[in-house]
DNA sequence: GCATTTTTGCAACATTGTTGTACAATAACT
DNA sequence: AGTTATTGTACAACAATGTTGCAAAAATGC
């Protein structure tokens, strides 16, 4: 499917309305096809309103077309859901991995390993490992 | 060890010297026994300064005293290292629990599962489950 | 094309974290 | 204990990040 079908196919599905500022984004990860920081998308997205931008960020991320990533380092990285995700049922037990060296945040397909605690009930598990990234382990 | 013998420790072994402020927030660290919000920190020492409170963090978490636990949500929490941490060698490699009840953040003294991707340097591994609490659970 | 609803753009505000610097407290050394 | 070098604190000012309210604009449904 071409690119921008795509997209408007993703925002009907999740009742978002299709409008430009939403397309740029979207089209964004696609194109760069990894995860970004809000910085990112603001040094491309010059022109775009700061407010809109996080408006924009919070629906998606509400609705299940991107997930947060948190960071200790406090900056904000999104990344691309699975098509499988939906505003009620947000699969997100992937793993993801921090590099050290370039700073890059990649989704890993790897299931995290299921973990359960007496006495707890697990329902989301997040799992975020660093060091040195294929290429820059090379 | 008297609690405030323990924190002279702390701060000595570390090359920290001896303030009330730092005290303070270890002491309060202690007394809580629990992962702690710098909102927390501040609710409680009301009177102390906002960026000598910051100073005094990052020095804890420079020098193996205390360590950031990330969260998607922003909110930057700390926990108290184990003894054996120290400025070279932190190991952090536990799981921390987020309960979306009470939102308290505790630290598990289980070790993350060693994980292995072909290609990659695995150095660290931070592992956040979230769900219920034993006492929310309960 | 028109009415309804959602989204945007702007201003203003709130929160969070950082930097510079003068002053104060601490530690080390007589 | 007194002196001095060093480190930490308090304050002000700044920078970055995120939020709210609201009028204007755009998108959807008819």
């Amino acid at each position: 499917m071409a690119r921008y079908s795509k997209i408007k196919n993703i925002l009907k599905s999740r009742n978002l309305r299709i409008t430009d500022g939403r397309i740029d984004v979207l089209e964004f990860f696609f194109r760069k096809g990894k995860t970004l920081s809000i910085k990112d998308i603001q040094e491309e997205l010059k022109d775009s309103d700061r407010v809109t931008l996080y408006r924009i960020l919070n629906a998606f991320t509400e609705n299940g077309v991107l997930h947060k990533i948190p960071d200790d380092s406090g900056q904000v990285t999104f990344g691309l859901c699975h098509d499988t995700c939906d505003a009620e049922d947000h699969n997100h037990d992937h793993m993801h991995f921090k590099c050290l060296e370039c700073g890059n945040i990649e989704c890993l397909e790897q299931q995290v390993p299921v973990v359960t605690i007496p006495g707890y009930k697990v329902k989301e598990a997040n799992l975020i490992l660093k060091g040195l990234c294929k290429s820059c382990a090379a």
